[in-house]
RNA sequence: GCUAGCGUAGCUCAAUUGGCAGAGCGGCUGAUUUGUAAUCAGCAGGUUGUGGGUUCAAGUCCCUCCGCUAGCUCCA
């Protein structure tokens, strides 16, 4: 006897052996039909999958209306694509075929390069095979059958996954559609009807098991949606979000460009992006400051064999660019990094654990040689400037500072609004050899960070092992561009690396009047500058609030009869410390209106005839629209507020 | 670095099978003197990323290099 417990707090019971199916059908057949996976005791399985015999259980079926279904259907529209491309293409070998938001993709292995042109073929074969209708079908083999199995169907890739994979299944499963049987864990879909709408995206290369000295394979990218309406505002969403492209914006504000000529992967701030850069370093000099830091300046370059004691220079030979050979035997790096610097202004004198912790900080700029197919925009690029500052503390004081470091960052990240983003606690994956340091001391450090992290408010924090620095763990935040790329800004580093006996030597004398290793805090609240005006001006879809815009206010006059009040009143808000310019072309009030608002400018001074005789201005605010009339001293007040709270912009703007 | 795609005026894009390189915006000049998201007219603007090849003829086809885009790998 089964008892089988449903959301909707009924009980079934069942005498007999049933799938998840059978439940379904036994409630009615409108459910049975529209049933296409289910949630047994709290896993997703397949619609065919058995219940227990007995004993009680909780089932919820699933149908196209829970989320849990989307993925399943994915995870067949990858089949139905793996499908297609076999009947397509001679000697293609299967790898691997999850589903990743919001789609799906196959990875396979043949000779002949698939192009994006190739895609109307495969989705017309595509579109075929749900038309027919087969059903999925389960098939469980014990593993030397499976491996006879695979290797009969040609599938190598799949007989060495069976056998290193998956060296501790005794059975593994297959799922099986018309000629298409493939190894695979599922679950699936009862049949491909519930594939409503599907397109193909993109190919690109994928190396086998994500090893790069292993074979590269070809990966089809797909979305899948159950209704042709919900893959078209997939598509929609998709190609707005694409609007707000920090490349794009970065371009049209005219606030950085790159070049060739100078290089790939190396920015040139534009004006106007360069006074948000300059906003920003005055925002977090003054926390800086608040706290306790010290602000240095180093060179951008050093001797290479300051790099080899710190371990970078080897460790990163490949990603730098190389070094600078002079006549006399001397070599220089351009820095990657900004600490030996800092570790040598640590060095220039005996510490006292009195004077600790001792925190130095710089806007320290650094160039690494970023391989060519990672450079993306100002995300990831090969020169970058650091909000750097390395603390020097002793090991009790350790927890408090990394503390103190982790606030600093989520201060900053409320400060622009930025809410949407996830702590990653950078721990070292333990089978593995590319780790400084000794265990216990990972251990230590790895449980003290632990402690101080999950003391806090850190949204969706979470540890990864095998993320961690070579030399220390370490807390990033990681927030999403525009189509959904992770990127880490602020970090928050600890390093017992560099300030050992082994490295640096780095001492401090303690009470106990013996010389002691100090611990060190690696830490850079935005990041760079360039990763972080990037996701910045993605976040705020190029409309920066007031203290950062960099033009605040423009004054247009309604003619160019108005041009001397005009410009009196600019002046004004300049006197004021505001960033004004004004319009005073030949052009009708609307166009001047419509070019501050394309250029994202928050206030438009209106002056005309009534302003200039009562000496008062006609505010727009950009989202909102006309404000009103007022004299200018309300006017800049209201400003001066707005900057002074650095007030965010309203959410839920229609037009940007 | 690897796989696939792309590169035409300052920007966004067009150019049929290989057959006279074009438009809008922007710029400049002139007219207009404007009241809350585009006033009108005229003019200028190009070795089609680079170097080579095929052809009577190349923006279009082939090769090299450079750059960009997506993904993979990497990321101190």
């Amino acid at each position: 006897m089964l008892e089988v417990n449903l959301p909707d707090g009924s009980v079934m019971q069942f005498s007999r052996r049933v799938r998840a199916i059978d439940v379904a059908e036994a409630i009615g057949p409108g459910l049975a039909k529209a049933t296409l996976a289910a949630e047994l005791a709290g896993r997703i399985v397949g619609a065919d999958s058995y219940l227990p015999d007995e004993g009680t259980v909780d089932l919820r079926l699933l149908t196209r209306k829970d989320a849990e279904s989307l993925g399943v259907m994915r995870h067949s529209a990858a089949h139905v694509m793996a499908r297609a491309v076999l009947r397509l293409y001679e000697g293609v070998e299967l790898a691997f075929g999850p589903t990743v938001e919001n789609g799906f993709y196959y990875d396979f292995a043949l000779e002949e390069p698939i192009s994006e042109a190739d895609f109307p073929k495969i989705e017309a074969e595509m579109a075929r095979i749900i038309k027919e209708n087969e059903p999925f079908e389960r098939i469980e083999e014990p593993r030397d059958r499976a491996i006879q199995l695979c290797r009969d169907l040609g599938q190598q890739l799949k007989v060495e996954h069976i056998e290193q994979g998956l060296r501790d299944e005794q059975t593994v499963s297959f799922y099986r559609q018309g000629e298409f049987i493939d190894l695979c864990r599922g679950p699936h879909l009862p049949g491909p009807a519930a594939i409503g709408a599907f397109k193909l995206l993109s190919v690109a290369g994928a190396y086998w098991k994500g090893d790069a000295s292993q074979r590269q394979l070809q990966r089809l990218y797909g979305t899948a949606w159950f209704s042709k309406q919900d893959l078209e505002g997939y598509l929609k969403r998709v190609e707005e979000a694409k609007r707000r492209d920090h490349r794009v914006l970065g371009k049209q504000l005219e606030l950085f460009m790159i070049d060739p000529d100078v290089g790939s992967g190396l920015i040139l701030w534009l004006p106007k992006g360069a006074m948000i850069r300059r906003e920003l370093e005055g925002f977090i000099y003054q926390k800086l400051i608040e706290h306790g830091y010290q602000p240095v300046y180093t060179p951008v370059i050093g001797r290479v064999q300051l790099y080899q004691v710190s371990g970078h220079y080897p460790y990163y030979a490949d990603s730098q660019f190389p070094p600078i050979d002079m006549a006399d035997g001397d070599r220089y790096l351009l820095r990657p990094m900004n600490c030996p610097h800092h570790i040598t202004i640590y060095r220039s004198k005996p510490r006292s654990y009195r004077d600790l912790p001792l925190r130095l900080a710089e806007f320290g700029t650094v160039h690494r040689f970023e391989q060519s197919g990672e450079l993306s925009g100002m995300t990831r690029v090969r020169g970058f400037t650091q909000d750097d500052a390395h603390i020097f503390c002793t090991e009790e004081q350790m927890a408090a500072e990394f503390r103190g470091c982790l606030e600093m960052t989520q201060s900053v990240l409320a400060t622009v609004g930025l809410h949407n983003y996830r702590v990653r606690l950078s721990f070292r994956d333990p089978h593995s050899d590319k780790y400084v340091g000794d265990p216990a001391t990972w251990d230590r450090a790895e449980a003290s960070l632990r402690q101080v992290c999950e003391g806090m408010e850190l949204p969706n924090l979470e540890i990864e092992p095998g993320e961690a620095a070579f030399y220390g763990p370490k807390a990033d935040f990681i927030v999403a561009d525009c189509i959904g790329r992770e990127w880490q800004l602020g970090t928050v580093q600890l390093d017992y690396n560099l300030p050992s006996a082994e490295r640096f030597g780095l001492e401090y004398i303690g009470p106990d009047n013996q010389p002691h290793c100090p611990v060190m805090i690696h830490r850079a609240p935005f990041g760079s500058f360039e990763r972080f005006i990037g996701m910045l001006i993605e976040h705020f879809a190029g409309a920066f609030p007031l203290w950062l815009a960099p033009e605040q206010v423009r004054v247009l006059v309604v003619s160019q009869k108005f041009e001397s009040y005009g410009l009196e009143v600019e002046r004004q808000l300049r006197a004021a410390g505001l960033r004004a310019t004004g319009d005073y072309r030949s052009e009708k009030i609307g166009a001047k209106i419509r070019d501050a608002q394309m250029e994202m400018i928050p206030y438009m001074l209106v002056v005309g005839g009534r302003e200039t005789a009562s000496r008062t201005v006609a505010v727009r605010e950009r989202r909102r629209g006309d404000l009103g009339v007022m004299p200018l001293d309300q006017a800049i007040a209201r400003f001066a507020q707005e900057i002074a709270t650095k007030a965010l912009p309203d959410p839920g703007d229609s037009r940007n």
